[in-house]
RNA sequence: CCGGGUGUAGCGCAGUUGGUAGCGCGCAUGGUUCGGGACCAUGAGGCCGUGGGUUCGAAUCCCGCCACUCGGACCA
């Protein structure tokens, strides 16, 4: 059969290396592209679709609940970012600086934005007076570059896209209820759009923000059982309004100091797309941000009448409001099935003489690889309906491998034993000490990822100091 | 930043004791094909990652650097 011969693009087996698969994938998929510039990449058009996605759902998110998008400068002075000093601390050793300006040498020197929170307050200190200027409702959709030591393809790129919301509001409680509302907000977009269950939580002081109060998080689990976040949303108390002397006017005539959010999800999440659901035969894209949706493939193409019924099964669907593409390109129909896979689109009709004579098309999964007869009657009902439980299926899927992976653990020595082998979610009770926490980095070689927002409340013990104590926490290997 | 691996055509690779570069796939053109990565013919395509050194002569030997990659450290 010589079946070698023509694999063209194979990949390497996720079971047997999952980070050159992860590699291969992105490259594959023509996701990405390396580029001259060290830690920099090309979105080619397909990966940088799935971000337009993205963009455009969460956007209209932003938008239902009172945000508006603003653009900052991409330029910090430092005396600006050194304003507020756990934030300088926490992002100096990884800005760029730009210290020439033409052939001149400037005066004081420009950090490239890791982060715009200084931006925002500088901006804030000047334009908010009133209780009746707030709250202030800010998101930005822009790239911010931080000095990466090593690089991988969406999860640590130096320059990356994401989207920063910031806001100022005149009370603690409704600032923390921002960023509540919007860690919801990921959570649902997370679940129901790109079928990735998460847990919601609360960093642990060591793994928040540096400078905020709180920082809450999702967290998803890998198909490596790794955990990457997937977005996070910060409640920063008065801190950087009082550094940056930003003060309004209440409804007492009393001058006070106002409460500031930010929160951001990257360009990280595609990536957590690719290893949540991808498979041995590439990218699987959960419908709801596949750029395409479903790809017509004409089989026989020369033979009458096929192509155009190709392009009837097109225009159906593009009227159904499906992202649907035809690929009449002259490769053989095995070839454009396998770079279909290769690309997750999340439905493949395939169309023929036989099917036209049979008043039907054949409809094969991504997700289950299920070859379905479709009634070109009902095409527009079974592909719409079909969409929905490929979404439903892989989320049931990655939800399945989460909780297949998540252990109770006593002891660190029983979470070392875990996360040595298959790893995995490492659920436990904990004191709250930093020492503890440290103490299983140290022994188990995990870090904490979150405190559940939901809290079982029961009683338990700290598995390192074996003190009693009633908080739920997570620990696990992170991307 | 520390340690391992890899850099030769777009991709995957071969290249012997040093003698001036090859294969497969892809690509282009023409033709035959088309239900799981089709085939024939013809053709284009290389500063052998980069800088230095050894040599009459370097893809090949030596040193430096760079990039990618895997692991660790650091870090959202």
């Amino acid at each position: 059969m010589e079946q070698d011969r023509r694999q063209v693009e194979a990949i390497t087996s996720r079971d047997i290396d999952f980070a050159q698969w992860y590699t291969d994938v992105c490259k594959k998929a023509e996701l990405i592209d390396y580029t001259s510039t060290k830690g920099m990449f090309v979105l080619r058009p397909y990966g940088y679709a799935i971000w337009e996605n993205i963009q455009n759902i969460l956007d209209k998110e932003f938008k239902k609940t009172g945000h508006t998008n603003v653009s900052m400068p991409l330029l910090i002075p430092e005396s600006l970012l050194q304003k507020e000093k756990e934030h300088v601390s926490g992002f100096a050793p990884e800005c760029a600086w730009v210290t020439m300006g033409g052939s001149e040498r400037l005066e004081e020197r420009l950090c490239i934005r890791p982060t715009s929170e200084t931006l925002f307050c500088d901006h804030w200190s000047r334009v908010v007076h009133s209780w009746r200027d707030l709250p202030m409702l800010y998101n930005q959709w822009c790239s911010v570059l931080r000095w990466e030591r090593t690089s991988r393809p969406f999860l640590r790129h130096r320059e990356f896209l994401w989207q920063e919301g910031h806001t100022i509001h005149a009370t603690p409680e409704e600032a923390i209820s921002e960023t509540e509302m919007i860690l919801e907000c990921y959570a649902t977009f997370c679940e129901d759009v790109l079928a990735m269950p998460v847990i919601r939580g609360r960093k642990t002081d060591k793994e928040k923000f540096a400078g905020a109060e709180a920082t809450y998080t999702i967290e998803c689990m890998m198909h490596d059982h790794k955990a990457l976040q997937g977005g996070t949303s910060h409640y920063f108390g008065n801190g950087f309004p009082k550094a940056f002397d930003i003060t309004f006017t209440d409804k007492n005539n009393r001058l006070t100091t106002p409460y500031e959010t930010s929160w951001g999800l990257s360009t990280r999440i595609i990536g957590g797309i690719i290893m949540t659901h991808g498979d041995d035969n590439g990218l699987v894209l959960p419908p709801r941000i596949a750029p395409v949706q479903v790809v017509v493939i004409p089989v026989a193409m020369h033979k009458e009448g096929v192509l155009d019924a190709a392009q009837s099964l097109k225009k159906r669907l593009l009227d159904a409001g499906v992202r649907v593409k035809l690929d009449d390109s002259d490769n053989s129909p095995g070839w454009k099935f396998a770079e279909n896979e290769m690309k997750g689109v999340p439905l493949r009709a395939e169309i023929g003489p036989k099917d036209i004579e049979a008043g039907r098309c054949i409809v094969a999964r991504r997700d289950t690889g299920e070859k379905i007869s479709v009634s070109l009657e009902e095409l527009e009902t079974t592909i719409v309906k079909l969409l929905d439980e490929v979404h439903d299926n892989m989320y049931a899927m990655a939800l399945k491998n989460r909780e297949d992976n998540t252990f109770d653990i006593k002891s660190p020595a029983e979470a070392k034993a875990i996360a040595e082998g298959k790893g995995g979610f490492l659920r436990s009770k904990w004191c709250g000490s930093v020492e503890c926490e440290m103490a299983m980095k140290e022994q188990a070689g995990v870090s904490s990822r979150c405190m559940p927002l939901v809290q079982s409340g029961t009683e338990g013990v700290c598995p390192v100091c074996g003190k009693p104590c009633k908080t739920d926490i997570y620990w696990g290997v992170a991307y």
